[in-house]
DNA sequence: TAAAAATACTCCATAGGTATTTTAT
DNA sequence: ATAAAATACCTATGGAGTATTTTTA
């Protein structure tokens, strides 16, 4: 389970369809398809259910979507901070 | 930044000593001096003070091993509940 | 019957290895 | 003088692509 699978997964959450979210990833189909799949595996349950013209989530796929993007989010902040001035990360400089 | 860099930055943080690490890690010294160069001109800044037979952490180092840390235990809290039933993700459910 | 997903390959970037040199105390 | 880190080079895994076939509503 890697951070770039996890940003995949969101947007296919998102897009519910592979082919549009693959799109939006400026990667093709059969990539996201494969590492969807690969996810699937390294979690050894389904998180899609695939039909219907859409795809929608399982209760995995749900679970799995509400920690992926508060990793997302902690990684942003993270990559946020190493980019700013240190001491702005503190919070403890007054400025004026 | 891969989760991947994340485990082993905290490696090294550890141990302040870049080829223990690697043996902690199971992977050869060069390779995970390598890994900790890539993450640092990734990062934009030094995150080690090398000497003194001793690594020790710059306070952009500092700062990544905090959030490294809060990164990987949300991932392995991540990883443990989709392998358990999810019934017990949910915490809905009573048992006996 | 037509979108969307899956499969079957090919290619290449990079994680990781071995051998060696350089750096600091 | 010596432990640790860096450098140089090589290999191989897997992420991404193109072309095509299979699904499913």
């Amino acid at each position: 389970m890697e951070l770039r699978e996890l940003r995949y997964f969101l947007a296919v959450a998102q897009e519910q369809n592979i082919t549009k979210a693959a799109e939006y990833l400026y990667i093709t189909q059969p990539s996201l398809s494969k590492q969807m799949q690969n996810l699937e595996k390294e979690i050894g349950r389904p998180l899609f259910i695939r039909g219907n013209r859409k795809i929608l989530l399982t209760e995995a796929g749900m679970l799995l979507k509400k920690r992926a993007e508060e990793l997302l989010a902690l990684y942003e902040k993270t990559e946020a901070e190493l980019s700013a001035p240190l001491e702005e990360v503190q919070g403890e400089v007054f400025i004026g």
